[in-house]
RNA sequence: GCCGAGGUCGCUUAGCCCGGUAUAGCGCCGGCCUUGAAAGCCGGUGGGAUAUUUCCCUCGGGGGUUCAAAUCCCUCCCUCGGCGCCA
């Protein structure tokens, strides 16, 4: 959510903003027009409230001397009356006002390239070599050859897009998390596993509202959703309080299961472990005074292309566009790791700078000299596991079908080297 | 889940019984003093609107009673303690 005092001051940037993601200026001039309706009726409130203060106080004065009060509190009858009025059209105001400022997407960094749809994101650079080999089995028909996954069993039990994952490759999974966590660790960030499970209000400050409908699972007979992300739950955490940043940004990796819907989501390219409706992630999540977050969003997407380069896959670095880059996010870079089965360049990393738009939402702030201020967040994976599984199975496999387990995470396989088919 | 005690400005805390301007300390910011700092002293300290100097709001959330609610009532949330259940 913007800031009101960017629709009062600048609401050309918005403006302009909408323009380029081809939306309605609309939002933002519903936004202006509700809020000077807000702003003259809690004038008026306040006109009464304090007319109401003054008679109070009298009446307190009156009665101590032991007067007659009654005609004030006719008076106050009135006033009464008038202020419920006011109040109810307040709140209504305050209300509409602000369910359509949610709506309102980011402003944009000036960078942003212009792009109708994933087509216009630009690659900005690439990183290690494709191998070369006659034909690529798909990370589905690895994990067949090797026995790491069942699917079939799964969907029997919780439906499609499901999985058990299994023995070695089980294992390969916490070996990804390990290396991951240990890497971040080493540079400062603090391990944290959120709850799971998180209630609308605290939800509401972090995501696009559309998610509730496309993405998240909601709990029967409870207020509270399946989180998609650990970002969600680590970013909400300060909700409403004001948080110190004297010591530099807070820096978190997140580790949790993620659980999304995927409604919408078919094609022969999600077969597999690709697209899921639970998987494991570790994240990055920091927040940090506005004039850090540029060095922090190079820092969180260096850290995940150090991740990726120590497996040895290859992937490029892409700048996504205005039409893609959604609601939250004021500039945001996918890394997408080369899945020669298909040919393609798949994303398997995002790193978003949301600046102060969630904070904003949350309430969140952060002392200044000067009183206190938003900060700005910032999150990107560092590894989720059932796509990385995926580009490793592909980018690793051998002629008989074999995997070669990547060097950096054999420690936590004790020490074994490739994962055998069957 | 049951019983009891609690939740007050960034932190700690008084006020609650008995309704009438939310108290004090710490921290932080600024000033005086100082070669510099500390100490000391003085002022400030959350949110909103605004005619920019005035008003309003804020005591876990919501509702109610009242001329007036931190204070009384209802309800929900959370914390702590005891009991129960339990990986």
């Amino acid at each position: 959510m913007l800031e009101m005092k960017v629709f009062r001051e600048s609401p050309e940037k918005i403006l302009e903003d909408l323009k380029k993601r081809n939306l309605s200026e609309n939002l933002a001039s519903d936004v202006i027009d509700l809020d000077n309706r807000w702003r003259t009726l809690i004038e008026k409130g306040n006109r009464l409230r304090a007319k109401r203060n003054v008679i109070s106080k009298s009446i307190g004065e009156l009665k101590k001397e032991g007067q007659d009060f009654s005609e004030v509190l006719k008076d106050m009858a009135k006033l009464k009356e008038d202020l419920n009025l006011n109040e109810k059209e307040t709140e209504e105001a305050l209300r509409l006002r602000d369910s359509k400022r949610m709506i309102v997407p980011n402003l944009l960094d000036n960078e942003v390239p212009i792009g109708k749809d994933e087509d216009g994101n630009i690659e900005v650079s690439l990183y290690g070599t494709k191998n070369k080999r006659e034909k690529w089995l798909s990370h589905q028909e690895i994990l067949e050859k090797i026995n790491g996954a069942d699917l079939k069993r799964a969907a029997k039990v919780s439906g499609r897009r499901f999985y058990f994952l299994t023995g070695d490759l089980a294992r390969l999974e916490l070996a990804l998390i390990n290396f991951s966590v240990e890497l971040l660790c080493e540079k400062g960030y603090n391990l944290t596993t959120p709850p799971f499970l998180m209630n609308r209000e605290a939800y509401e400050g972090v995501v696009d509202l559309n998610d509730f409908e496309d993405v998240m699972y909601k709990i029967d007979n409870h207020d509270l959703y399946l989180i998609a992300t650990s970002e969600h739950p680590l970013t909400a955490r300060f909700k409403n309080e004001i948080i110190e940043l004297k010591e530099g940004p807070l820096k978190y990796a997140g580790i949790s299961t993620n659980f999304r819907k995927e409604v919408g989501a078919h094609g022969i390219s999600d077969r597999g472990i690709w697209r899921v409706h639970q998987f494991s992630k570790v994240e990055q999540v920091i927040i940090c005074k506005p004039e850090d977050s540029e060095e922090m969003h190079d820092e969180i997407l260096n850290n995940a292309i150090n991740i990726f380069e120590k497996l040895e896959i290859p992937f490029r670095v892409i700048d996504i566009c205005t039409g893609d880059i959604g609601t939250v996010a004021a500039r945001k870079y996918d890394i997408e790791a080369w899945m020669p089965s298909s040919n393609k360049w798949k994303e398997v990393v995002s790193a978003s700078n949301c600046r102060s738009y969630q904070s904003v939402r949350l309430n969140m702030r952060y002392r200044t000299k000067e009183g206190t201020s938003f900060p700005h967040t910032l999150n990107s994976t560092a590894v989720a596991t059932t796509r990385a599984l995926a580009a490793i199975l592909e980018n690793n496999q051998t002629d008989n079908g074999d995997v070669v387990i990547p060097k950096v995470l054999r420690k936590w396989m004790g020490n074994q080297e490739i994962i055998e088919a069957k």
